[in-house]
DNA sequence: GCCGGGTTTAACCATACGGTTAATCCTGTT
DNA sequence: AACAGGATTAACCGTATGGTTAAACCCGGC
């Protein structure tokens, strides 16, 4: 991630790297020891044990997210607005961190008991979600979008902006002759394509505005 | 999965298991055997290595979700039907062996070299995404659909529609006092609200049809 | 009834890996 | 310059784990 001088920045750093790219089981110490430029006994020395290390890199990464997410959403704007907000910080941070949505991911796998307590942890504080779902329900009652399930609606959103990630390794086998790719650019007309696609649909609309 | 009685399919269910829920690191060659309830050497008679038990496994899991898909789909219908037929295929699919999803995410987190091989050979045969590409381009055509990437929509389709399961540990804990959350039905609301976002968009149309 | 080959088992092996330890290095303080 | 204490290192330890092996078991054919 950020170059940095001192030693537990270095692990973590190092060790997120690591535990994205390999998961929980997959990341050995020495190799993020070896990442990080220090002696493996140094990550005991900062972090105990193995499980600890992975606990702090979750949690990092986790509120890094919803960090970026809550900085990027105006709490004071209407819901269609805030909507291309959400999608836009997704994609703009997961395109820069593309093993971050797969690492969580795999955490959530494994049972999930050191996500819950994070997300847990998290949900106590954050302010995000409270005013989304305010923000959505006021949408819904002066009629700006039809009435729709809180919860399905942020589950499509967030599911829409995420998967490219999940996917990517596999998209490009999916998708064949697309060897002079633009990622940069399909990233752009991905966060139109989402925007669109959820909020005016499919089908054509007789009158429009 | 499915009791079966020979050894070598004994394993498939079990590792498919294991697999499944610790990833390909996380599972352990003892824990597979146990769970089998068959002995420790019989893996390797069967299918020398870890990596190759993986590889089979993982094979397994991914041709299974492609079939049911594509004896799903039903390929004259139009694309709106076909949507709603993919969609329900996935959650329908997914809400039995919901595992599957993270199973394969993991997969492609590790680099994806299976994954990518064994991707790379089905699409050889696979017809699906042929014909749901046509399918596409010939309501955008008829105008019974907008203009879109088909790229872009396709991945819209699957993201909505696996999200829920990849996410479904945290979700319980986002959406709260949802004690006596009731799945199965959530699921059919699922199916609809996917459907309908996408097709007919958030945004209150003036004109129906 | 015994022979042969596929199947299954218990016991074993080598090693990779998480974790520990004791000694050394470094730096600021007196 | 001597000291103290945190930071760092190399060497080491115990164990879990993937993989092997040699013997036993089962069963059909003769």
């Amino acid at each position: 991630m950020t170059a940095t001088t001192n030693t537990e920045s270095k692990i973590i750093d190092a060790a997120m790297e690591i535990f994205s790219e390999k998961g929980r089981h997959g990341a050995k110490m020495q190799e993020i020891a070896d990442r990080a430029g220090i002696n493996k006994a140094m990550l005991h020395y900062y972090f105990r044990n193995k499980e600890n290390l992975y606990r702090t890199i979750f949690k990092t990464a986790f509120s890094n997210i919803f960090n970026k997410l809550e900085s990027s959403v105006d709490f004071n704007a209407g819901f269609d607005v805030q909507m291309k907000q959400i999608i836009n910080c997704y994609i703009d941070m997961l395109s820069k961190h593309q093993k971050l949505p797969l690492f969580i991911s795999r955490e959530l796998g494994e049972g999930g008991a050191t996500a819950r307590s994070v997300v847990k942890e998290y949900f106590k504080t954050g302010r995000l979600h409270h005013h989304l779902r305010e923000s959505m329900m006021k949408a819904m009652n002066t009629g700006n979008i039809i009435p729709v399930d809180p919860r399905q609606l942020i589950i499509t959103i967030i599911g829409s902006s995420l998967f490219f990630f999940i996917a990517e390794p596999i998209v490009f086998t999916i998708f064949p002759g697309e060897d002079d790719f633009d990622r940069k650019k399909f990233l752009e007309e991905r966060k139109e394509a989402i925007f669109n696609t959820l909020y005016y649909g499919l089908k054509p609309r007789k009158v429009s505005s």
